[in-house]
DNA sequence: TCTGGGGTCCTAGGACCC
DNA sequence: TCTGGGGTCCTAGGACCC
């Protein structure tokens, strides 16, 4: 058995816990820039706010009803993430943490042993006492059923934080209730081609004959119905490492200067290149991309991407940095009005083995390794940024990202800590 | 005036090989 | 007029997730 621990509407729960008026109140967290709103809690849904939404279209919703807004604050939702996954890590051996407020436990050997909704109860209870967030936990055969024991869990009061999905009655009533469109896997197309042929319900779905979805559905497809049937297939790795890494930011106001351009990729690929290291791994291409404003044309739109190879695979800020500042000049165009830009590295794998280049043009990659190391450790203790190139450019820039409701760093920095 | 960021996996089709 | 069969690798774009 598999159970899915989710919290609920995660971000403004922990935005809550450090203002503890705003319990039972409206409350809703803006994306990047205060751009859109990304999470909203009950009491925000009931006014007609949806996730989502530009903020500035519904303004007047907002004011009319005192909604609390808080821009984004990730560093404060990653160390609740952390403090969550270290309670539920007392529990259960096998946790894996599948986003930033979902998290899998296999239960597999748990059921000899405990009864596990009364153990998942309690799991329950005790994040809830011990962090204020509360969750819904889902458990069932397979991941699929589980992620839609959690939205009962949370829809239901009755569950009391805990819906099992354990005996095929209680499966079938599950999918025969539960609504298409949200089961995990099923995305819009999916739902519009399936509603096409006639089926309206996750029971109608798995119900089907194995031919009929491999012949109407591809790979994922498949897997979804087999999940639905209580057949496990989608897989659990433990050990993990990104395909991928990118950085992008929209920009609080349009810039065009190259230099400014530079000074934006420059912080994002180092961003890019931290987080390598934090993972102990290299890449060995480097992507940039700009984009100018798409919502507004009135101007010159501009989009491009360009990528770089390297010649080894490396964590190095500074050749990461360069490799990226050469793309971005190759791809620049004057005249622009720039609203965005980002830094993609791609072709990761582990930092050992590396293999060498004999042409490579840095003599001395174990000094360099340790001058990053040295730079990562001052930042750690000193707070980010205490070390930076200086292409990054100075702290206030005009491309730097607004955010006017930010609450305190209250879990990761001593200065912020909350005062009572 | 203001419109998010970061990922994964799969497939079709092109380009190439013998 | 006729015009094979069997592969690999890469990439862009689609679909999905949070």
């Amino acid at each position: 058995m598999y159970a899915l621990i989710d919290c609920n509407t995660f971000f403004a729960s922990v935005e809550r816990v450090f203002h503890p008026g705003l319990k039972r109140k409206p409350v809703v967290v803006l994306s990047n820039n205060d751009g859109c709103i990304v999470a909203l809690t009950s009491e925000a849904k009931a006014l007609g706010l949806h996730r989502g939404e530009p903020i500035f279209k519904v303004k007047d919703i907002v004011e009319r009803n005192g909604v609390s807004i808080f821009s984004t604050n990730m560093t404060l939702y990653a160390a609740m993430s952390r403090r969550i996954t270290n309670i539920i890590r007392r529990s259960v051996q096998h946790v894996e943490n599948y986003s930033i407020d979902e998290s899998f436990c296999d239960l597999n050997g748990y059921e000899a042993h405990f009864n596990l909704e009364e153990m998942m109860r309690s799991l329950a209870d005790r994040i809830s006492l011990w962090t204020d967030i509360p969750v819904s936990v889902g458990v069932a055969p397979t991941k699929t059923l589980a992620k839609i024991g959690s939205k009962f869990a949370k829809k239901y009061k009755g569950y009391r934080s805990v819906c099992m999905i354990d005996d095929e009655p209680k499966r079938r009533k599950a999918l025969e209730l539960f609504d298409l469109a949200d089961v995990w896997g099923i995305g819009r197309h999916t739902l519009e081609r399936l509603n096409y042929y006639g089926i309206s319900t996750p029971l109608e779905f798995a119900d089907k004959s194995e031919s009929w979805v491999k012949t109407h559905l591809t790979k994922p497809g498949v897997q979804t119905w087999l999940e639905l049937n209580g057949h496990p297939c989608i897989d659990t790795s433990e050990v993990y490492r990104n395909q991928s890494i990118c950085t992008s930011r929209s920009f609080g106001d349009m810039i065009s200067d190259l230099t400014q351009l530079e000074a934006s990729v420059a912080t994002f690929a180092s961003s890019c290149a931290n987080k390598l290291r934090g993972q102990n791994a290299g890449c060995k291409t480097v992507t940039v991309f700009v984009q100018s404003n798409r919502f507004r044309d009135d101007l010159p739109q501009y989009c491009n991407s360009a990528s770089t190879t390297l010649v080894t695979s490396t964590s190095d800020t500074l050749e990461i940095t360069s490799a990226a500042l050469k793309a971005l000049r190759s791809i620049y165009r004057p005249g622009i009005m720039y609203k965005k830009s980002g830094v993609i590295l791609t072709d990761i794998a582990p930092n050992s083995p590396v293999q060498q280049d004999l042409f490579d043009p840095i003599k001395n990659r174990p000094q360099r390794a340790e001058l990053m190391k040295a730079i990562d450790r001052i930042n750690q203790r000193f707070g980010l940024k205490t070390i930076q190139l200086a292409v990054e450019g100075e702290k206030e820039q005009p491309w730097k990202i607004k955010c006017e409701h930010r609450s305190g760093n209250y879990l990761t920095v001593l200065d912020e800590i909350l005062e009572v």
